[in-house]
DNA sequence: TGTGTTTTGACAAAACCGGTCAAATGTAAT
DNA sequence: ATTACATTTGACCGGTTTTGTCAAAACACA
């Protein structure tokens, strides 16, 4: 299972980039980003989209991985996990009206 | 569409309580149940099981209410609600493993 | 061992929350 | 209109949680 972490440390490998490199570039401090990439802290929505930009990777892509992160935590020892997912899908279609 | 602040101000008025009443019962600022009646500021975990417990509402009920309450709040401006909402299933199915 | 990278943890500043209270507003009866 | 009571609003406070900074510790490896 993917997660927020993997995927902005997967790009940097991939470029062959040192956290000192990226840290400079998007000017947020590398031991901020070590936690990013161990999914040890969570970035803000406007660091995602920094990360997406330098890695030119898929902004959507990498906008749900972080937020499904953040519900998959925020309901992690709830065992109503399902319920709860299926009433917030109808407030949320519900309220698009 | 239901949400929490209509379940608890339908039980109380069901019950012709005043919020003074029931703060009074639940050691709850009677300001805060209004502004948990309209949705205004979200309850702790364990003032949902208060109100539960009070009103003799199914605790669960109650929660699931709560926890989506939550969840579509912060997705509410995220186009992407359904990819996260799906992503989110996986991990937390995941997870349980 | 020496060099460079990553991780860890302590710390402070800022943002966020939960609770308290009193004033303002709303409502209905007289 | 005034009174009596219920509800809502908003300012304020203290505590918790986040966010960022930094340097030391741990790691990798020639």
């Amino acid at each position: 299972m993917s997660n927020f972490g993997d995927l902005i440390r997967i790009a940097r490998e991939e470029k062959g980039l040192f956290l000192r490199q990226v840290a400079a570039e998007l000017e947020i401090d590398q031991a901020i980003i070590s936690k990013f990439e161990r999914n040890e802290r969570k970035p803000t929505k406007e660091q995602v989209l920094k990360f997406a930009k330098f890695y030119k990777l898929d902004k959507e892509t990498l906008l749900v991985e972080w937020l499904s992160d953040k519900v998959a935590y925020d309901l992690q020892d709830e065992n109503l996990a399902d319920k709860v997912l299926k009433a917030a899908e109808q407030k949320i279609k519900y309220k698009k009206k």
